[in-house]
RNA sequence: GUGGAUGUAGCUCAACGGCAGAGCGCCGCACUGUGGAUGCGGUGGUUGAGGGUUCGAUUCCCUUCAUCCACCCCA
C-alpha cells in the first residue's frame, strides 16, 4: 500500500457508488435548471491569468489559483470561479445575443487552498445565471430554482435556509450612521461575522474598525432587526414575488447576509444548514456590473454557484444520500464451460438487442463463483446455458433475490426475461 | 500562510517500553451444474517514512510526509 502513489491533495476520488452520488446531483441539477427554461453551457477549464486579474482581487488570483505557464509563455490558470468566464461569453456575442439570458452550467473547479470539511482543491459546481434583466423578480426567480433544487434533492424547510439581504440597503442603513463609503468593505466583513463570532469578540472587532460606540449599537439594532426588508424596495417586490411559490419557506430575510467580495450590487443571498454545521451550501445575488472589465457593456445579471461538496456531505449527515445501489447490469450470463463460452456470449448479446444490460462472466470459472459474482454485483437475474439446456433447447434462469429457478424455452425470449425483471422491481 | 489532532491487515479498531491482535472482508473446503445462511480451515503487516534514546520502540523524543479539524479566505 505504500507504493501506491498517492492522489493529489485536496482531490476527491469518485468510485462508482460516489460517482453515482454525483450523477445523481447533475441530473437534478439539470432538471431544475431546464424547468425554469434554462439552457446548458460549458467554458474553457483553462483561461488566461489577466481574465482573472481584472476582477477578483489579486490575493485571490495570486494564492489561490492554480496558475502556470504553458509552453509559450503564457500564464493560464485553472478556473477558480465560473463568472469571469461568463463575462467573457457575453461579452463576445453581445450584440446577438437574446437578452435576457438563461444560463447554467456544472463542472469542475480549482482553488490552491488548504483542505478541510467541504473544501477541497478540485470541486464541482452548479453555476446558473439570469443574465440582461435587473428587476427583483429576477432576483426571485434565481432564490426559488434554488429552493425548488434543496426541495427537489430531500431537504426539509426547517433543514436549510436560504438567507436573503439587500446590498443597497445595508448601504443607506450604514450611510445613515455615518460610515463612509470607504470604510464600507471593512464594515461588511463585520456584517458578515455577525453570527460567527460571540458579540463581546465581535463588538471589539467593530471597535478595531474604527465604529463608535453608538455606530456598534445602532448597527446591532439593525441585524437584528428582521423587518428591515420592508425599508428596501426591492426587497419588497422579491418577497412578494417568492409569496406566490409552494417553496417559499426555504427563503427568509436575514440582515447579517453580505457576501464577500464587493463585485455584488444588490440582492445577496446564503443558503445554510440549519443546524450550522457546515459552511454555506452555496452563495450568489446580483451583480449589475458583468461584462464590464472584460470589455463589453454593462448588463444586469443575478445568480448562485453551489457546490457539491458541502451539500453531499449534509446529505450524508441527514441519512439522505439517494440510494443508488443499482447493478451494473440486470443479467449475468455465466459461462458452463471453456465448451460453451461462444453460445453464452451469443445468448447475451441476443438479449442486449432488446435493451436490458447484460454481463457475461469473462471466463468459465466455477459456477458457485460466477453466482457469487452475480450476487456480489446485484444482478437480479443469472442465467446457465449448460449442455443439458442446449439439447432441450432452454435456458436456465435463476431469480437471485427469491432464489426460485426456471427453465425457459428459447423461442420464449427476451419476454419471459423482461417479464421477470419487471416483476420483480414492482415487488 | 498559522495552530491542533491522528497515522497499526483491504476496512473499522486493539496491544503498562517486552513474541503485533480482534471483528469484518477475502480465499478454500463441507457443496466438482448454483449466490446470500452455517461450520471448519487458510490468506493476511517494512506499525506512513527517516533518524534518535533504550538490552529491547507500535509505545518515548526529533524530523518529514499524509489525512482530518480550526483559523485565514471564500470568487
Amino acid at each position: 500500500m505504500n507504493d501506491v502513489i498517492q492522489a493529489v491533495k485536496g482531490t476527491r476520488d469518485y468510485y462508482p457508488e460516489e460517482m453515482a452520488v454525483r450523477r445523481w446531483l447533475y441530473d437534478n441539477i439539470r432538471q431544475v435548471s431546464e424547468s425554469f427554461g434554462y439552457q446548458e453551457w460549458e467554458g474553457p477549464f483553462l483561461e488566461k491569468i489577466e481574465l482573472y486579474a481584472a476582477k477578483s482581487g489579486e490575493e485571490i488570483v495570486e494564492k489561490q489559483s492554480y496558475v502556470f505557464e504553458d509552453r509559450s509563455g503564457e500564464r493560464i490558470a485553472l478556473r477558480p470561479e465560473l463568472t469571469p468566464t461568463l463575462a467573457r461569453l457575453v461579452a463576445k456575442r453581445q450584440p446577438q445575443l437574446v437578452f435576457p439570458l438563461r444560463w447554467w452550467s456544472f463542472g469542475p473547479f480549482w482553488r490552491y487552498e488548504r483542505p478541510q470539511k467541504g473544501r477541497g482543491r478540485e470541486f464541482f459546481q452548479w453555476n446558473i445565471d439570469l443574465i440582461g434583466d435587473h428587476s427583483p423578480e429576477g432576483d426571485a426567480e434565481l432564490a426559488v430554482i434554488a429552493a425548488t433544487f434543496l426541495q427537489k434533492i430531500g431537504f426539509k424547510s426547517d433543514e436549510v435556509n436560504i438567507l436573503v439581504n439587500n446590498r443597497k440597503l445595508m448601504e443607506q442603513k450604514t450611510e445613515a450612521l455615518g460610515i463612509d463609503a470607504e470604510m464600507r468593505p471593512a464594515v461588511y466583513k463585520l456584517i458578515d461575522r455577525r453570527d460567527k463570532l460571540k458579540t463581546a469578540d465581535w463588538e471589539n472587532y467593530a471597535e478595531e474598525i474604527g465604529l463608535s460606540s453608538t455606530q456598534i449599537d445602532s448597527l446591532m439594532d439593525i441585524l437584528e432587526n428582521d423587518q428591515l426588508w420592508q425599508e428596501s424596495d426591492e426587497l419588497r417586490r422579491f418577497f412578494k414575488t417568492v409569496e406566490i411559490f409552494q417553496i417559499k419557506d426555504y427563503i427568509n430575510f436575514a440582515p447579517h447576509i453580505i457576501r464577500g467580495l464587493d463585485y455584488y450590487t444588490g440582492t445577496v443571498f446564503e443558503a445554510w444548514d440549519t443546524a450550522g454545521d457546515f459552511r454555506s451550501l452555496f452563495g450568489g445575488g446580483r451583480y449589475d456590473n458583468l461584462v464590464d472589465d472584460v470589455g463589453g457593456k454593462p448588463v444586469p445579471a443575478v445568480g448562485f454557484a453551489a457546490g457539491n461538496l458541502v451539500i453531499t456531505l449534509l446529505l450524508e449527515k441527514l441519512g439522505r444520500l439517494p440510494t443508488v445501489g443499482n447493478s451494473p447490469a440486470q443479467v449475468l450470463v455465466t459461462i458452463f464451460d471453456s465448451e460453451h463460452i461462444l453460445p453464452s456470449l451469443l445468448l447475451a448479446d441476443e438479449l442486449r438487442q432488446s435493451g436490458m444490460k447484460i454481463a457475461t462472466y469473462p471466463n468459465p470459472v466455477k459456477l458457485a463463483k460466477q453466482f457469487k459474482y452475480a450476487d456480489r454485483i446485484g444482478t437480479p437475474l443469472a442465467i446457465v446455458l449448460g449442455p443439458d439446456e442446449l439439447a432441450s433447447n432452454q435456458v436456465t434462469v435463476k431469480d437471485l433475490r427469491s432464489g426460485d429457478q426456471h427453465n425457459i424455452p428459447r423461442d420464449q425470449f427476451p419476454k419471459a426475461i423482461l417479464d421477470l425483471l419487471e416483476g420483480d422491481s414492482a415487488s
